[in-house]
DNA sequence: AAGGTATAATTTGATATTAAACTATATGAC
DNA sequence: GTCATATAGTTTAATATCAAATTATACCTT
């Protein structure tokens, strides 16, 4: 073992854990979108705008950090179900804003509440203390410091 | 606040830093790929096959937490660019053994060399001994106990 | 050996996803 | 007012992704 091997294990090793962590509980939780034909996507969606009121497609694509050309397409696959509707700006024509229907607002009502509970039943694996921390240490890798950010 | 309020909000909040989390390391690490055009999940197959030897599509599949069918659409576009090979498995023919071609072995040792580096920079910004404490406490949340499992 | 069951891979149909090109609208400089 | 630039949204082409149906092969039981 060279000195790259053990400079370089503890990293790989606790970034592999963090993805199967992250994969493993998002595939359990998304399984209460499924069974109403949600996709991970719709329900980001449908979760905004039920959180923060009517928004328009910019904002939702940055609140789920997703393309504007994605948006479009999931937008289009909820507005097909008559969850949301679009309605163009009179001040501004170029933007459209997304509104929840009642049907919307219902799905997503009853949709999150589920999702809630399994979040719940996934982070009952650690003690309270053991998720603040974790979540401390979540938020200090999101955040990345010197080199090459996003923007410069 | 109510009583599920408070139960709710530390697990809720758990959660979305581990997603946030997960999802800006992916974002920054899979450039290192981008910049060679291999997708995520290129790159999963051929690091797969680079640290196990030839593998059969279903072992593949198993490793990188994918369906088979997506397998044979990734291993179809890697062997377009000549990065890997089918052999047709003599003794049980249902058995496709896909193996690196010396170009393959090239490029995802070039490239695996890179996102290993930006693993390691990704981890900079904890401890060593935070990152060994991320890796426990992913570790317990990886495996659900208790509940519905996958199984029954 | 024939029939049933199991398994590996492929195909199909639907949705997702991005980057890049494009359209429509708005705004600022002159 | 006109042109340049910026911004919101759409479209397109390529890849990904899954679930479910299908095909080919193997194995097991009788």
């Amino acid at each position: 073992m060279n000195v790259k091997d053990s400079t370089t294990y503890r990293p790989l090793n606790t970034y592999t854990k963090l993805m199967r962590a992250a994969e493993s509980v998002t595939a359990r939780v998304s399984r209460c979108m499924s069974e109403d034909s949600l996709t991970v996507s719709q329900f980001g969606v449908l979760e905004a705008l039920y959180h923060k009121g009517p928004l328009c497609q910019r904002d939702i694509a940055v609140k789920i950090l997703k393309s504007t050309g994605n948006i479009t397409l999931v937008i289009d696959n909820l507005e097909k179900r008559n969850l949301v509707r679009r309605e163009r700006d009179s001040a501004d024509r170029r933007y459209l804003t997304v509104h929840l229907t009642a049907a919307g607002t219902e799905l997503i009502a009853l949709v999150f509440a589920r999702v809630e509970e399994a979040i719940v039943s996934e982070m009952a694996s650690l003690t309270t203390a053991e998720q603040e921390l974790l979540g401390r240490l979540c938020k200090k890798l999101g955040i990345k410091k010197g080199g090459s950010a996003t923007k410069s």
